[in-house]
RNA sequence: GGCCCCAUCGUCUAGCCUGGUCCAGGACACCACGCUUUCAAUGUGGUAACUCGGGUUCAAAUCCCGAUGGGGCUACCA
């Protein structure tokens, strides 16, 4: 059996986002679960929509999700010499045409025939073009870009998705090999650089089918046998239209930022149109690997959805361990200067822990826990009411709380033993939340938070102490 | 406009190839209840879908045709 070889071949023109990575996922699982071989390319053969960076980004976030690619990494635009000498090629064999027609014609053209309730096609007007009035116009410099004849007839392939596809010739236009600045369109560098890095299964999105003959066609004036195509659904904004940055789409690295877990978008991703047919949610890259088939690929686009990226993130945050989950954290509470002097691992460990079962994603921690680092609390002092509480036995339990406090020794100042004292103390009033609302509130500031004696262990006695007077000052 | 692809809960999907076991299963989200001092986590339960119309068949979510809807392509972009 031959290898198999897939190819992830993003274009530079800006942030790797979801569906691209999508894209590089089923191309790596692919060649991963049958032993083979997956490579990188950049196709970076428009000039004018290069990004300066984008590559760098697209490593970066292919290395932090943990694609990685085999053998070197093949750039486009390094190789239009190959390029050129398979236009000349077509071009001498009566298989490919220069046309020097300039884009206004060309629009022209187009608009006539739309009107006419035509496919939108070049005329072919150049190809009438003699021997002579060609090099009398390539002598005086005319710009010109080379076309493919697309021969009459049909062209059929099978995908492995869609199966049977059928498109009739009549419809393709004589597409553009190579460009009036000598570089290649997508459709010849593509089919040459397929070819000769012997990929064994192009693996692309959907929008790539109504292309698709104009591959096959140049394989067979080639002469060389096509690979097999698998088009995949593409990922849909919530509109349903092709996701882009126009719906907020994020870039991987944005993702990372905002602290989402590698693994959790790998999760995500694989299950954006594939699932392994049983109930299973949770798996790993490896697992992946070994369960994916392209045959339980799905045919129709797939909306992302962040709720369940969400979710699964949760579940992946929940499942580290929390010295890493630490390390995590650490970063975005110094980078919104809530750490501002030396870091005390030891504090934000215990944070950590009581927030790890509510991040669902890692910046989450900041909200979630600022109060643990301010000095400050600002809040509406309603806030710290239970239910129907009057201001009167607001000021009566706080007060009491703090009697309660100054009470407990520094070193029994724990969950522990504080519980059963509050407690007892609840039990006077005949309503836990009449003391644990308002010391939640007093030590948080927040209408929502972990338990108050997580919180008051946490914090110590001391700081306690402080937010519950500055509370009673408020009333 | 032309061509192509697609069509199961709001979303991701199982089931479709090899029709009956499906008054359609799971997950996210949502709702309710339990736990509980709030939030979360967790447990239990619930609402919710085969786009429509014709065939074929004893029987269709599953096969065929059509309509409708959605999407993509239609660049000297990829």
């Amino acid at each position: 059996m031959p290898t198999i070889k897939t190819r992830f071949a993003p274009s530079p023109t800006g942030d790797l986002h979801i569906g691209g990575l999508r894209t590089a996922l089923y191309n790596y699982l692919f060649a991963k679960k049958n032993n083979g071989k997956f490579i990188l390319r950049i196709e970076d053969t428009d000039r004018a929509r290069f990004k300066e960076g984008s590559v760098e980004t697209i490593l970066t976030g292919l290395k932090w999700v943990g694609i990685k690619a085999d053998g070197k990494i093949v750039y486009q635009s390094s190789r239009t010499d190959i390029y050129k000498k398979y236009a000349e090629q077509l071009t001498a064999e009566n298989k490919a045409y220069r046309c020097f027609c300039s884009v206004e014609i060309l629009n022209k053209i187009r608009e006539e025939q739309v009107k006419k309730g035509n496919p939108a096609k070049y005329d072919r007007r150049c190809l009438e073009l003699s021997k002579e009035e060609i090099e009398e116009k390539i002598k005086k410099n005319n710009p010109y870009v080379v076309r493919l004849i697309i021969p009459d007839g049909k062209t059929k392939f099978k995908d492995l998705i869609r199966e049977n596809v059928e498109f009739n010739n009549k419809e393709i236009d004589d597409q553009v090999l190579l460009k009036s600045d000598g570089y290649p369109t997508y459709h010849l560098a593509n089919v040459i650089d397929d070819h000769l890095m012997k990929i064994s299964h192009v693996i692309r999105a959907e929008e790539w089918l109504p292309s698709t003959p104009k591959h096959i066609i140049l394989y067979e004036y080639f002469g060389w046998k096509p690979p097999e195509f698998a088009h995949i659904p593409m990922v849909l904004a919530p509109d349903k239209s092709k996701l882009s940055k126009r719906h907020g789409a994020m870039g991987v690295l944005e993702f990372k930022n905002q602290g989402y877990l590698p693994e959790a978008i790998i999760n995500f991703l694989a299950f954006l149109g594939w699932n392994p047919g049983d109930n299973r949610e949770i798996f790993s890259m490896q697992e992946l690997i070994e369960e994916f088939s392209i045959d339980k690929v799905q045919k129709g686009g797939a909306i992302f959805n962040m709720e369940k990226l969400n979710w699964i993130n949760g579940q992946y945050i929940r499942r580290l361990d929390t010295d890493k989950l630490v390390e995590l954290c650490i970063p975005y509470l110094k980078k919104t200067k809530l750490i501002t002097t030396k870091i005390n691992k030891e504090y934000v460990e215990k944070i950590v822990v009581l927030q790890k079962d509510r991040l669902k994603k890692v910046s989450d921690i900041i909200e979630f826990s600022d109060f643990f680092f301010k000095e400050k609390m600002e809040y509406d002092k309603d806030l710290l009411k239970w239910k129907n509480m009057d201001d009167r036995e607001l000021k009566n339990i706080l007060e009491k709380i703090s009697e309660i406090f100054s009470g407990v020794p520094e070193k029994d100042f724990t969950k522990e033993k504080l519980e059963p004292i509050l407690k007892s103390e609840a039990a006077k009033v005949g309503d836990n939340g009449k003391v644990f609302w308002p010391l939640r509130v007093a030590l948080s500031g927040k209408k929502a938070s972990p338990g108050p004696l997580e919180i008051a262990e946490i914090l110590g006695k001391e700081m306690c102490t402080r937010r519950l007077k500055m509370a009673i000052k408020q009333i």
